[in-house]
Order: C-alpha cells, then structure tokens, then sequence
DNA sequence: GCATGATCATGC
DNA sequence: GCATGATCATGC
C-alpha cells in the first residue's frame, strides 16, 4: 500500500479505525468525496472510465489500488470491495451484482492448501461499501448508503469452505474448462474477463479454460445486505454437523428416511396441511422434509439453488418438461448469450425433488439431487437460444422443437393464448419459455 | 405415448 | 395483475 497523504485520517492497522473512518462515507455520494480529493485528482474529470472502487481507494483512502494478492489493508488484513445495490419496484434493497473476490489462477492454486490459500489470505475480513445504483442518475451521483465490516460466520465459512475444494479439485481433474458456478453454494467461479475469449491455460489439460474468479453469489451477498434472511430458516443448527459430512451430504441423508415413501405419508409424517393441488406442493414439502418448521430453506436462498419438482411416470420417464420463466421477445434480440437470463438460469445450480409414479399412479419419493448443467450441454442450449434469436429477428413466430436438440426447446407459457409480448415488428405473440426436454432430464437424473 | 399447445395455482 | 413453477389437453 502506498499512501498518498501522510499522515492518513486513519490507523491503517486497525480494523475498527478503518471502519470507523469508511463510516464518514455513509450518505455522501461519489462527487462529494472527489470534492473534498486534491486538486490534482486524476478522477476529477471523470467521464465515466475507471472504477468508483479505485476512486474511494485514491481519494477517500489516499493509497494507491495495489496488486492481486495482498488485502488492500495489508496490515489491517481488510480487503475493500465497493458493490453496487439496487432498489426492486416493491422498495426492497437488493444485491445487484456478485461481489468478486480473485482471479483464479489455474496453475497456482492447484498447490494451495486452503489452510493458506491465496483466497482467504485476501478475503477474510471484507470492508463492503455498497452504493444505491440508479439508472437514471450519474455514476459520481451515486448514493453510498452502507457501509459495513463483514467476517463469515463459522457455518459459512465451512460452506465456502467446501466450495472451495469442489472448485479446486475440478481444476486438479483437468477440468477447468467445465467449471460451472452452478456446482457450488455461496463461493462461486464466475467467469471474468473482457469477453468470452479471455481464455486461459490450465496445468492438467491442454484445453484453454475462460478465466474466472472466486465470488460470492449475487444472493449471498442479499444475505449480507438483509442481515440474513429473516423468513428463512437453516438446515444446519451447529457448525459442528460440518465437520464429517458436506453440506450436499447432509441435505441428501436428511431425504433419505423419505425414500420410497408415498407422498400422503410423506405429507403426514410431517404434518403438512396444505392445499395438496397447490403447484408448489412438493417444493414447499422439501423445506419439512428437510426438518424445518417455514418453507424457505436459507441455505438455498443465499446459494441461489432452485428446487425443481420432477415427476417421473412408471417407466420412468418425467412426466413433463422443466419450464423456465417467459422471455420477452424484445430483450432477446438485444441480448449476447453470456449476458442472456436463459444462460443466467442454466449456470445456476438446482436441486431435483424426484417423486416417481407406482402401477397405481400414486407417487412416491425417490430421491434429491444436487444438479448444474454440464457444459457441453451448456453449449448446446446455447445454440438453441441463438436460433431463438435469430427467429424472433426474423419475424418467425415458429421456434426450436425438441426434436431440433435433444436439450431444450421452446413452448408457450402464458395465462393461455392471449398473454402475449410484444415483437420488434410490433406484434403480440403469445408468451414462451425455454424448456429443457424431458429426455434430456431423465438422462441427467439417470447420473 | 409423445410432441406441442394451452392453461392452472399461487404469491407478491 | 402479473411472473413463475407446474400441470393439463389434444392430435397424431
């Protein structure tokens, strides 16, 4: 770190003193500090480059942004991160990005211990400056609202934990490439880089890998900004169930006394009393079986990993395809597919509740499932969304069928056939979505 | 029995 | 009223 003013307004070896002088942020806007910044300020004329980060670090802080690998802080061990908010219609305050952590750097951190690691190292103790973003404003108007010292609890910590090692050792099987943020809960391996075509080596194959980043997930960070989520309960009580078991382990032993069981058993051992034609039985049914008295499981909220209710009919085959939400057909066409919500969702991870159909046609429990989608058929997808595109383009009110890709195609999914959207031509079709063949879904269960 | 079109139930 | 997850209905 290598200052700017000297003496600085702060101990930049106490943890408290930091946080005591980044709380003077609070309710200022980015003008105001460049305001109160030398004369000599390089943001001073800003016109809209460089990073409202480096901007706090330069002429709040008075240091210079240093390299990757130390905590800005050094001798503090605080690392600063400045993470954008938004507010949803309903006057609720959201995350609006990841926050990311570090590069991951492929042929390093397979050596690493996570007893040592680079990661933690830089990240253990975050000083998180979130700002209100507004699309209506500029970027120097923006709102510093919070600003707060975060340490992870121990529970979380284990999780991350895990996730780590999920991530590492991908990258230890050579599989770099295949890395998905879907296959971890909170510590995510984003892809970062300029474009999709940052591409990096890896030291156990010699296939190129897109560069990525330890991050936390867009919702756990939700839980940061919302104190955790009040309506949501854990399924982990005590650090301690941890320490033997991963966190899939314990979700998944916790189903298995339910195995085989018929859904009104199920329904009664728990003592669930709901509507049994509500849509979202089985979803809800997931939190009980799972021990908890709400039906939000916290850990799935802040690892952003959606239940998903398969029906499998006796030759077990899924009764259904698995929808996703309606796209409008005038944001497709200004999408890129690394920025689309189609991709947004598959890179997500989920969790399968599998109940199978018996000679009777009563269902019976079968099992849960961690699942995200493996990148080959990532691309795939991806193929079906560019001719979705490429047909809404077109004018072409006729999309991809399942028997074009044995991953996804696309079907209505609307109130009925008058929920329409708007075209780029100006015409209303009736709403679609995206669906990932029931073939497709009967393969993965299969693994 | 599957592929595709159409609609339902809920929560916010 | 609408977005979302899920399921029903029909024709081949």
């Amino acid at each position: 770190m290598s200052a700017l003013k000297d003496p600085l307004p702060y101990d930049k070896t106490s943890p408290e003193d930091i946080l005591r002088y980044s709380k003077l942020l609070e309710g200022t806007t980015f003008k105001n500090v460049l305001d109160n910044c030398g004369p000599g300020c390089r943001f001073r004329d800003d016109k809209g480059k460089g990073r409202l980060g480096q901007l706090l670090e330069e002429c709040h802080f008075f240091y210079m942004p240093n390299s990757d690998m130390k905590a800005d802080f050094e001798d503090a061990g605080v690392e600063l991160k400045t993470t954008p908010i938004k507010r949803l219609k309903n006057g609720k305050i959201r995350a609006k990005e990841r926050i990311v952590l570090s590069i991951i750097n492929y042929m390093e951190i397979v050596d690493e211990r996570w007893e040592d690691c680079s990661l933690m190292k830089k990240s253990s103790l975050l000083l998180l400056i979130f700002y209100l973003f507004d699309r209506n404003l500029k970027r120097l108007d923006y709102k510093i609202l919070k600003v707060l010292l975060w340490q992870f609890s121990d529970t979380d910590l284990m999780i991350i934990h895990q996730d780590w090692i999920n991530i590492v050792n991908k990258i230890r099987e050579g599989k770099a490439h295949e890395l998905s943020e879907g296959d971890t809960n909170y510590l995510g391996a984003c892809t970062k880089g300029i474009d999709s075509n940052s591409m990096r080596e890896q030291p156990f194959s010699e296939i190129r890998a897109k560069q990525r980043a330890f991050s936390l997930k867009q919702c756990y960070v939700n839980s940061i900004i919302s104190g955790g989520f009040d309506d949501a309960e854990s399924v982990i009580k005590n650090v301690d169930e941890l320490k033997n078991k991963t966190f899939e382990e314990i979700i998944l032993s916790k189903l298995d006394i339910y195995s085989d069981m018929s859904v009104d058993d199920i329904d009664r051992k728990v003592g669930y009393m709901q509507k049994m034609n509500a849509k979202n039985h089985y979803a809800l049914l997931a939190a009980r079986m799972l021990g908890l008295k709400k039906d939000r499981i916290a850990e799935f909220e802040k690892g952003d990993i959606s239940i998903k209710t398969i029906r499998l009919k006796k030759d077990g085959t899924p009764a259904e395809s698995m929808s996703f939400p309606a796209f409008k057909y005038l944001d497709i066409v200004d999408e890129v597919w690394e920025d689309s919500r189609f991709y947004e969702f598959l890179t997500k991870r989920f969790f399968f509740m599998v109940f199978q159909e018996d000679d009777l046609g009563i269902l019976h429990f079968k099992k849960g499932m961690f699942w995200a989608m493996p990148s080959k058929d990532l691309e795939e997808a991806k193929t079906v969304w560019e001719e979705t595109k490429r047909r809404v383009l077109a004018d072409i009110d006729n999309f991809p069928k399942s028997s074009e890709s044995h991953v996804a195609h696309v079907r209505p999914h609307g109130r009925n056939k008058a929920d329409t959207y708007e075209t780029p031509s100006g015409k209303n079709w009736t709403k679609k979505c995206f669906w990932l063949n029931a073939g497709y879904i009967k393969e993965q269960i299969g693994k």
